[in-house]
DNA sequence: TAAAAAATGTAGAACGTTATACATAGACCG
DNA sequence: CGGTCTATGTATAACGTTCTACATTTTTTA
């Protein structure tokens, strides 16, 4: 070949057609190498390869979504702005990245509609499958598309789903943990703060940890002291929805909220008041974010691992696109990372 | 149809044929008014609406990629923790979201042969263009690619670019804000914290916001006081290296930030190593990040509108992906949010 | 050694949509 | 009214790969 015949061929997408020229075979062998089918010789199998690595191909993934797959993962997410959402994407893509397989995300921000044609987009695309990072959608939608593509939901209480697997951190465990950690240190008076919109769907994750925050404190004995203050999605109601609970004249000693997202905003507005932490609030968060670690912020919070959740997430999917039917609920167990905001007794200069 | 057929006639995908043969015309009608061709009268047109409503139809994306459009843009992200891009992706799914496109996200993490493997990934998948946001690769590869696909870089300064479209904040004048507040408030002794491992690359947002830094230094007669000190990407060596910067004996008396990433940081370390801010050292940084504007942070920032830059970026592209040629490099004016940090002898209660 | 079984490679249709050529009907003009 | 022009709708191939049927070759068995 001549130089412009060279950059010519460049420039052309190399299709299976041009590798099967190129090695000498046919189109339908060139498929088998490429799908490791049964019935090719090594002979064969090493000209075809030979051919794909001097040309440079790659499949089409919108040609092999018509009949095969498309080695793509989809990924929805809820909220970019959760702390826990990175961790969860460094898991599923550790694990993706050594294969032929790649996440593609899509963002709904919180917005149901949104979260449906995202969905239905990842389907059209024919995705191999898909994980759901805190859908707000009821558990009958989700499995509607659990009839059509391989799902896992993850932070998403479901456990009689029948057609799709949930993959959680144990929501009212991690609850549990916050309010014996009060408890230890001497506290009565524990309020939750928690994110309204959603009464009743016990599988959100909100509404698990509210019910291990209710249940720990009922077998602690504190069950008069039970205190639920529900946060409204969108701002600025919801900062002033905390501004409020801050002012009220009975506020309580201790509070558990249920993201660090809020925890932090509590925290802030509580130094803009005055209000000391931990001596006049004890705070603790939950998803142990990066800010939460920050030594100006000095955040305790409940970790659920996002990285290890990401992992059991995919690794999940992986199962049930190879074939499997039966549903797994897996369930992970949190931890409590104790820092400044919940100290006993600190002196300001502690906190800081 | 009995119950078990309407099950049935549910299950399966419905397509272009059933549409067709639902509205008792051609296939190629169909088509032609899914793609709102020329030659379709109004009566026909009616009748497949009708058709596509009452089948709840939506078409194959991988079958149209084959052909057309899948009406998807790709978006990737070098690395989802920089603060700047929920902003950026707030700006592009406002845009998309009243249309039939759908943005799905990349994510690279840092990793050239990653960002590589998903932009050929998305380009397998016969996305319609893409948005690369803060890429690391050299221009001539993503010239490369943008012969195969439409493109736009966000966050990367390439005037030259012939094939594809740059949209920038101007990241000298950014740095030139910063640098002018400390000189306003008095200050002579000015350092900048950048980003390593890039050296030379102007294309580059750190880069640029270097070139500002010096320049504006040079021009108030500072020249000799220009400083910069350089810190590796990957943590713990990050960390170790502002905790250096701030353990020096000469340490200057303000320090610009490349990014409120690593100037929260350096505000976190000089908490934990009683340093005063501003007294001893005063801060400004880069994004106007929402950590920045958390009370207990209290940063000053450059604010460069990651919502703005994001509108503009998907813009740009669909007018790209419309058939326009000719590339486009389009700027947007920073402006400078004064915090606590550069705040001028401010007490410390004052800060907090 | 002949028959049976297994392995191999190919031809061709399928997948769901788009794009184009063109036959035909309808509208317009002299 | 006949010829010309325009609009409409359809037939069909293309897009790039997978899947299956089956002809042929090779290997195994009795």
């Amino acid at each position: 070949m001549s130089e412009t015949d060279e950059n010519k061929a460049v420039r052309e997408r190399v299709t299976i057609r041009t590798v099967a020229a190129h090695a000498g075979v046919s189109v339908a062998a060139v498929s088998k190498v490429l799908r490791n089918a049964y019935g090719v010789s090594e002979a064969l199998r090493g000209r075809v390869e030979t051919s794909i690595d001097t040309l440079n191909y790659r499949p089409s993934r919108t040609a092999r979504g018509l009949r095969g797959s498309t080695f793509t993962i989809g990924l929805l997410l809820v909220d970019i702005r959760n702390p826990f959402l990175p961790e969860v994407i460094d898991g599923v893509n550790g694990v993706l990245a050594p294969s032929n397989y790649r996440a593609m995300i899509g963002v709904s921000e919180a917005k149901i509609q949104l979260e449906t044609s995202l969905i239905e987009s990842m389907i059209d695309y024919k995705m191999d499958g898909l994980i759901l990072v805190a859908p707000r959608l009821p558990s009958e939608i989700i499995s509607r598309f659990a009839e059509q593509i391989p799902i896992v939901a993850v932070g998403y209480h479901d456990p009689t789903a029948e057609n799709f697997d949930t993959v959680n951190c144990d929501d009212q465990q991690g609850a549990a943990l916050a309010v014996q950690a009060f408890i230890e240190r001497g506290y009565r008076r524990i309020s939750m703060l928690t994110l309204g919109s959603r009464e009743g769907h016990r599988v959100s994750v909100v509404r698990q940890r509210e019910i291990g925050y209710r249940e720990a404190m009922e077998t602690a004995g504190f069950a008069a002291e039970v205190d639920i203050h529900s946060v409204p999605v969108f701002s600025p109601d919801r900062e002033d929805s905390i501004r409020a609970f801050l002012r009220r004249p009975d506020r309580p000693e201790a509070v558990f909220c249920w993201s660090d997202l809020d925890a932090v905003t509590l925290l802030n507005l509580a130094a803009e008041m005055e209000i000391r932490i931990p001596e006049d609030l004890t705070v603790i968060g939950y998803d142990n974010s990066p800010v939460a670690a920050l030594s100006l912020i000095n955040l305790s919070s409940i970790d659920q691992s996002g990285r290890a959740l990401g992992v059991l997430a995919i690794e999940t999917l992986l199962s049930r696109i190879d074939g499997r039917k039966q549903p797994l609920s897996l369930t992970n167990a949190p931890s409590f990372i104790a820092r400044g905001s919940s100290l006993n007794g600190a002196t300001p200069s502690n906190y800081r």
